[in-house]
DNA sequence: TATTGTTATACTCTATAACTATA
DNA sequence: TATAGTTATAGAGTATAACAATA
């Protein structure tokens, strides 16, 4: 196949393969734990910060969204009781997100699924040699992406 | 690195490079023509089926969306003057969708930087054998994760 | 009876701007 | 002055169910 017509057919495969395993996530992470994809995401983040805290806008540039999008979600998960919301010590503006008990359970509510959504739609038709591809290819081109969109901070620093 | 990390953080750039790849294709086809990235891919399926026509229906099923959900999107690309919908003359029940003269303009002005983005974004750090490696991986997740997730006319089967 | 499509409705999510408070 | 966060508000998108019309 030609270069071009290869390119056209891996961007397609790209976009659905993309979009089929947003929806397989979406449908398990409310069904294993009534949460939205996003909101597992959260909890992931904050379970793997050290003492599984953060502050908002730092947990806002390491998804793509808004502060006020992060304050909604912060809302939500708090009024769930999945996260609690306490002030920074060391900079009282600040905002510092803390997972609590419930959150931590129903992560790991959440999680042996998850894997095994991403094992079986995912690595399960792959071999070695194709992951370690697929893996030096993806990564190529997240790191590209990076370069080309900005971070929700860069955004921010923009507008002012 | 052994495989088990390796998985992880294959799942995690593809993700992180789709949401980053999603983005810029939206500020893109908003900035070029106005249209949303769905719109544009709607566009796009219309532009490449015979005569520009297409059910609604079975433009519903090539994308992740309810019937509902199409018929509004249908009704604001009729609204931009983009597409018509006309009374199929095989079976009175259907709609077909025909993609309009400004539609076409509409998909031209857009489909250029399009191009572009997918060139720069993606293809611009891969050599052809990265190339090659990528596209025999995604398509192989992509055929695994369509047997995974039902389309939208399974799903409305399943309910009935 | 089943299928096609629309619409009413309600819900989720997002972004902008205005605001408060602290650095 | 700049930064952190919230909230009000408005807009875009989605899904379900009820509906009308045709197969």
């Amino acid at each position: 196949m030609d270069s071009p017509a290869r390119r056209n057919e891996t961007y397609f495969a790209f976009i659905e393969a993309a979009n089929l395993l947003q929806a397989l996530m979406e449908e398990q992470t409310k069904r294993d734990g009534g949460i939205s994809y996003l909101q597992f995401v959260l909890l992931a983040r904050l379970a793997g910060a050290p003492d599984g805290r953060m502050r908002m806008t730092d947990l806002a540039d390491s998804t793509v969204h808004s502060r006020s999008g992060l304050s909604y979600q912060g809302r939500l998960l708090e009024d769930a009781g999945l996260i609690e919301r306490v002030p920074s010590t060391d900079d009282e503006r600040s905002v510092t997100a803390v997972i609590t008990e419930t959150g931590h359970a129903t992560l790991e509510r959440v999680l042996p699924g998850h894997v095994e959504v991403v094992e079986q739609g995912m690595f399960s038709v792959l071999d070695d040699s194709q992951l370690d591809a697929l893996s030096d290819g993806l990564t190529a081109v997240r790191d590209r992406l990076r370069t080309l969109v900005p971070s929700a901070a860069q955004r921010r620093k923009k507008r002012a």
